[in-house]
DNA sequence: CGCTGCCCATGAAAGGTTTCACGTCCTGGC
DNA sequence: GCCAGGACGTGAAACCTTTCATGGGCAGCG
């Protein structure tokens, strides 16, 4: 590789207006395709703008527009194999529509949210999807002003893109009781989540009508297990248990394991989510499947309709979820 | 949520100055902390600007100051589980420092790359983290200009961080040739990647030097193995194998398993990355783990450090690795 | 008491782009 | 052969900030 020049100066439109002997105004409409340019001078004032290797300078186009170009993503853990997929997919699909993006990792805390939050305002992004650590928090604040979806939470004012919890929690529920089991424990996602909420609720109800609820709890989504959860596993009183996460069901299953039973033979576990390592785990976790790809494409098209459209009614979309049978699940005579 | 007001449009330095009484210069230095500014205006500035919700315009900021505040983080593939735990790190480094980063997933193609890293640049980012899919490709040409360090390739001209991948491919064979195994196998990376081709070169000669290199084949960083790794599987010429990633590895596992033996009691299996499944898969995986954290954390490092120093000299820093030895290879007599 | 010099504070330019309002020239219709 | 109007092109303002060059006032020194 060459040695970096110190000065290759990006050309100014400037310079290519005066290069193609026109008008800034002229150059300006030629290379964004707007107002009206003769077909000729279009042609060569854009011949000239790519000799020059001309490009626009985004900072002085935001200044004048209001627009940069650049949407933010916020996330609560990119450790949670959930989220790279979505993070995947909103980058890609943004770039198919010319956005670059701000992605940021909350790391679980909600000041760490806030800080990420007014970084990303202060550096000026079109909109914002976001994934929210809790159902309240400052950052709803913060975020006023600026096109916004939201994931996985309803919350209100906001256009959501969900997926059909209640639906899944309930299916893993079923899945069990079909399956001959009785005494069925749920380990659900943290309180602050709604979208944990309803899944245990589901799966509670769907379990009390034909089964028997032997104990809930709750536990970060996270591998390790919080005390009050391995006791209620080391209890042995649930023949099954619902999870509210893959990743809880994972560190369960290493829990259970160390207690030296096995899973599905002495318990079996459903997950919810369906990452990646949901079927390379031995065994292969029966799961609940939520199409994250569908909803992270369906979160960057409500984000580009609304910043085009800010007057519109909030949208809601609810994408189905499916179970997910594996080999976690032991079937009773 | 209040309906969003549709034009809280924000203060500007101006508005602040007026409201305070003072010149624009004034609130200018007194909001960034140079110039000169009585002690008593300055508080005053900063009270007025505080009460009107002042945010600097940060677009109209970078098109002075030619600095945006962004940098680019351009990984390869954030399906593999390697790259979101250094994207966390490298987010948060650059957050402690006043940086928003921009995220991109090349998507292990070089187009993809080229167009990530292009709409970048347009998009103003004072310096990129780059993270190369091949040693060569076009990209290098967009990145001129822009500070630059560069992960896992030893690219002349850039600043680049390391891990000694040499001595990983040595410890991983000499580990499985103390464990007494002869008839070894490689899996690589992509032939594109000098990383790859240390790891093996290295892992090839130790296990020349002891014992028997029965074959070497190639593969993508996934989990999904070609026609020549199966075949070479297939040949149930190895005791042992050393694959170029944990991700491979797992894969291996995989189609190991499948061949109706098991790991390590037929087929000893050593990865590389000591990703987050790593531990976590039946067996546990034998790996050689690099200190992902500590090599962002030096990237983003380095790259504050180029920025402000343009002309210094570039730097290689190249970190240790450790064999981590769990359950997948089998110490024979 | 006058002057030098420092401390504060200010006006104005500059940075690259978009876009409004306007002017020129040519075409076509009558 | 005239005039209306369209097509094409242009000058200049505006976006918001930083920063240079400058100026006023006051303290302290000689």
């Amino acid at each position: 590789m060459a040695k970096s020049e110190d000065l290759p100066r990006r050309a100014t439109l400037k310079e290519v207006a005066k290069a193609a002997g026109v008008s800034l105004a002229s150059a300006s409409y030629a290379i964004n395709g707007a107002g009206s340019v003769g077909e000729a001078t279009r042609e060569h004032i854009l011949k000239v703008a790519a000799e020059l290797g001309y490009r626009p300078n985004q900072s002085a186009k935001a200044m004048k527009t209001g627009k940069t170009g650049a949407i933010g993503l916020i996330l609560p853990d990119l450790t949670n194999p959930f989220f790279p997929s979505l993070a995947q997919v909103v980058i890609q699909a943004a770039r198919a529509h010319g956005y670059s993006v701000f992605l940021t990792d909350t790391e679980g805390s909600a000041e760490a949210e806030e800080r990420a939050v007014n970084l990303m305002i202060d550096h000026g992004v079109d909109g914002v999807i976001w994934f929210p650590i809790a159902d309240d928090g400052p950052v709803g604040k913060l975020i006023e002003g600026v096109p916004t979806v939201v994931l996985d939470r309803n919350l209100p004012g906001y256009d959501v893109i969900q997926a059909d919890y209640a639906d899944g929690g309930r299916l893993a529920a079923e899945h069990l009781l079909a399956a001959g089991h009785v005494n069925i424990g749920v380990i659900s996602g943290p309180h602050a989540a709604s979208s944990a909420r309803q899944r245990a609720e589901a799966a509670i109800s769907a379990v009390r009508e034909r089964g028997n609820l032997v104990w809930h709890v709750h536990n970060a989504y996270s591998l390790d297990l919080e005390p009050e959860v391995t006791k209620a596993l080391e209890s042995r009183t649930a023949t099954a248990v619902i999870t509210g996460a893959d990743l809880i069901a994972i560190g369960a299953m290493r829990h259970i394991r160390s207690m030296g039973l096995v899973v599905p033979d002495d318990v079996s576990v459903v997950g919810f989510d369906d990452i990646p390592w949901a079927q390379l785990h031995t065994p292969a976790l029966t799961t609940i499947d939520m199409p994250v790809e569908d909803m992270a494409a369906a979160a960057v098209e409500a984000l580009i309709r609304r910043m085009s459209a800010r007057g519109e009614p909030r949208r809601r979309v609810v994408f189905n979820v499916e179970l997910i049978s594996r080999d976690s699940v032991r079937f009773l005579a």
